[in-house]
DNA sequence: ATGCCTTTGTGAACGCGTGCACAAAGATGG
DNA sequence: CCATCTTTGTGCACGCGTTCACAAAGGCAT
């Protein structure tokens, strides 16, 4: 298949087709009229535009089951990226191989950083280590850090940061299968309201602390909300 | 600290009061004009209404590093997560202790899925085998998966799917930090434009394909797009 | 060469989320 | 009990991203 048509192309991804060609023009990413997108030149420009043609050296830093696991990610050399070394500061580990990696110690780090001319780091540290690695990493150099630990990390100006929480993907799931069971208990509810006998709402876990006077009336604490979060 | 204003929880969240009280009053949290929230009401009810107060027991299949990483996690426990059980193809890894449970053969998933009433299922399996694993959590009852291999996952209508790739967020680092080297290039290439020596673009890499006539002028195609990703 | 057909690129309209600004409500002090 | 002050809850306006719809452009058959 030599050319795509941005309706194709939209279909496979379940966007709108309109929006997918505005967003390629952005990219002055030219298609041919009657014809539509010639593939290896558009993965070119795209792969271009995301930095995919480029050699990303990644240091990771805490090589405990987060980043072993990181550190053996098939996906990572494909997207240009390549781990340019492992550090721990647990010296048991140093010297150790891990994805075909040897393990340094944390007094490596900084000489890593620049032999390898490393601008990205990332941190799967325990919380309380985060910081202080952070400081190091931002110091000998590197402006962007992937952290997961469970901290909020402070950096200065020109730093970028971005957190992955894994607990939060877990939580949105929780929030639409609550969702889930609340619209099926709500309908078990109507039902038994039409069999002439109202559902009484539960009394509230925790009480309201001062007045809890009136409520709009047509919906019990229970209630499950009428927004939801991506 | 009994009670909180939204102009002290926005500041400190970083976000505008208005939409912080907007967000709130969709969730029907109410607080009491002139004083503020009260503080351990206004956790319960968002608890509450995130399904933090409830119990999920959650089954991980594909005890690899990323599996013990997962259930090794310190986040689950207090937001209402428990590690039902661990699932592995391996027979080796069977009868093997992980962060403090026991890996049990995947013979065992549909029996641990049904005795636990697990409802959701984390698969951090290779590739290859994630659609098999998700059809038998799928047909053993679990409505909602967290999905870390890389592989896009056909479920049925009513079954909830997030994907986490990894690398997206280094993909995203790494594209702001391109966007940092090509603003200081153009800087450069700005500064000697100035002193008279025009900087020339390099050629693409993959030739465009038909015949490429006009350029808009102003931009060759090294360009940096003039949107950003989230 | 000419006309028809397909598909791009984009101006314009629509919808939604965010932020502003203010009235209502409750607390507090005289 | 009334006046004043603080803070909530929300109608309204603005801005941005998405979608619609269509003119322009290129291919292709006659």
């Amino acid at each position: 298949m030599p050319t795509v048509s941005s309706e194709e192309l939209a279909a496979a991804a379940g966007v709108n087709s309109a929006k997918l060609r505005k967003d390629f023009s952005y990219l002055g990413s030219y298609g041919t009229r009657g014809v539509g997108y010639d593939v290896e030149y558009l993965v070119y420009q795209i792969s271009r535009e995301l930095g995919l043609t480029q050699d990303w050296p990644v240091v990771i830093v805490g090589i405990g089951n987060l980043g072993a696991a990181l550190a053996g990610y098939g996906g990572f050399a494909s997207r240009g990226f390549r781990v340019a070394g492992l550090i721990d500061a647990d010296r048991a580990m140093t010297g150790k191989q891990v994805a075909g990696l040897t393990v340094r110690h944390t007094d490596e780090l900084e000489p890593l950083i620049k032999e390898s001319g490393v601008s990205i780091g990332v941190i799967a540290t325990p919380a309380g280590a985060a910081q202080a690695v952070c400081n190091r990493l931002v110091e000998a150099g590197v402006t962007s850090i992937l952290n997961f630990a469970p901290t909020v990390l402070n950096v200065p100006e020109g730093v970028d940061v971005r957190k992955v929480d894994l607990s939060i993907e877990l939580q949105i799931l929780a929030f639409h299968e609550q969702r889930k069971a609340g619209e099926e208990a709500e309908l078990r509810e109507a039902e038994a309201a039409a069999a002439g006998q109202g559902g009484k709402p539960a009394a509230d876990a925790v009480a309201r602390p001062a007045a809890r006077k009136k409520r709009t009336g047509q919906g019990p604490d229970g209630d499950v909300p009428a927004v939801m979060p991506a």
